[in-house]
DNA sequence: ATCAAGCGGACCAAATTGGTCCTGTTTAAA
DNA sequence: TTTAAACAGGACCAATTTGGTCCGCTTGAT
């Protein structure tokens, strides 16, 4: 289960079209503007995320993307299978590849698990809780145009665990 | 979170040494052998579990690896981050970097809940437990001597997500 | 002394990640 | 009916990571 930046990229973008009335129509550059994306990169995101049927496309002037449905009806664990495949923790639970330690290997086990539990955090979080959490953040308007602002103190919400350091 | 072969292949390592009685020296290659593992990287693999204080080397002739804890008291946790280093699901979460969407983004959230999952799982299971789960596999001898066998059929117990196909 | 074994650094190819760029098509609007 | 706006899709790319190999060095037992 490997979480890459197309994945993060994806759910910001979700993200940003949840925030507006459903089956609004919004343009790649004022998501990628908003969530502070690269904006080439982004489109090949939406590409993957319309052939997953989570968002439309249209196209010529006055195109974009929208939802197609409900942010509450559509998990992580979705978004994350739509733009990364299916993915897996190690190669161990690969659907092609499997477990190549033969027999008895108790590791594919244990990997299982891990994998499941993850797979239960984010099939058990839709867009929508997301959306509610959310502060767009990146880019916030000032009096003298646009600019970026980062909030480094505010990380350490993120988890109790970033604290452990262990040994390298 | 990410698992590659080293991790595998540390904990397949100290699997073997496990199986033997607690201060018995075991080379390198017989453990490669055991589980079916490329000596010279078993060996890079084994420096950093020394250096970690899971086992110990011994050099010259009869030397060889020895667990240095029980395999009771050694999780799958520690040999991950031991070969690994502190590793995290996504660049959200990593130490140094940290999140750079800024300020209310709700994503660092929800993987640090996915990651800790995790790492409950691997830090609630101890080598000695997957010793007892474990068969050598690899290579099983037979009458015309060493013969790769594979049992294909025993990957679904991996996990019941793994038959869903979605997009790609 | 000598041989067996691990140590450690240099090196390597292949795959993955995180993009960019360019040439289409499609579509709305002038 | 142009034309320009906007996505589609493929080619390409550099940097990093993965999964190793190799070789000369050091250590330790006989």
């Amino acid at each position: 289960m490997q979480i890459t930046r197309a994945s993060e990229y994806a759910m910001l973008g979700l993200l940003a079209l949840a925030r507006r009335p459903m089956g609004e129509v919004v343009m790649l550059d004022v998501v990628a503007g908003e969530e502070d994306i690269p904006v080439s990169f982004l489109g090949k995101i939406f590409q993957s995320l319309a052939r997953g049927k989570l968002v439309k496309s249209s196209r010529g002037s006055g195109g974009g993307f929208m939802l197609v449905r409900t942010p509450e009806s559509i998990t992580a664990l979705e978004v994350i299978e739509v733009v990364e495949g299916p993915v897996s923790l190690t190669r161990c639970l690969d659907e092609d590849t499997g477990c190549e330690h033969a027999s008895g290997c108790a590791l594919c086990g244990l990997f299982a698990e891990a994998q499941d539990r993850v797979k239960e955090v984010f099939s058990g979080t839709t867009v929508a809780q997301l959306a509610g959490r959310h502060i767009p953040g990146g880019m916030v308007r000032n009096a003298r145009g646009r600019e970026r602002i980062v909030f480094r103190s505010q990380q350490s919400q993120a988890g109790s665990s970033l604290a452990e350091k262990s040994a390298v």
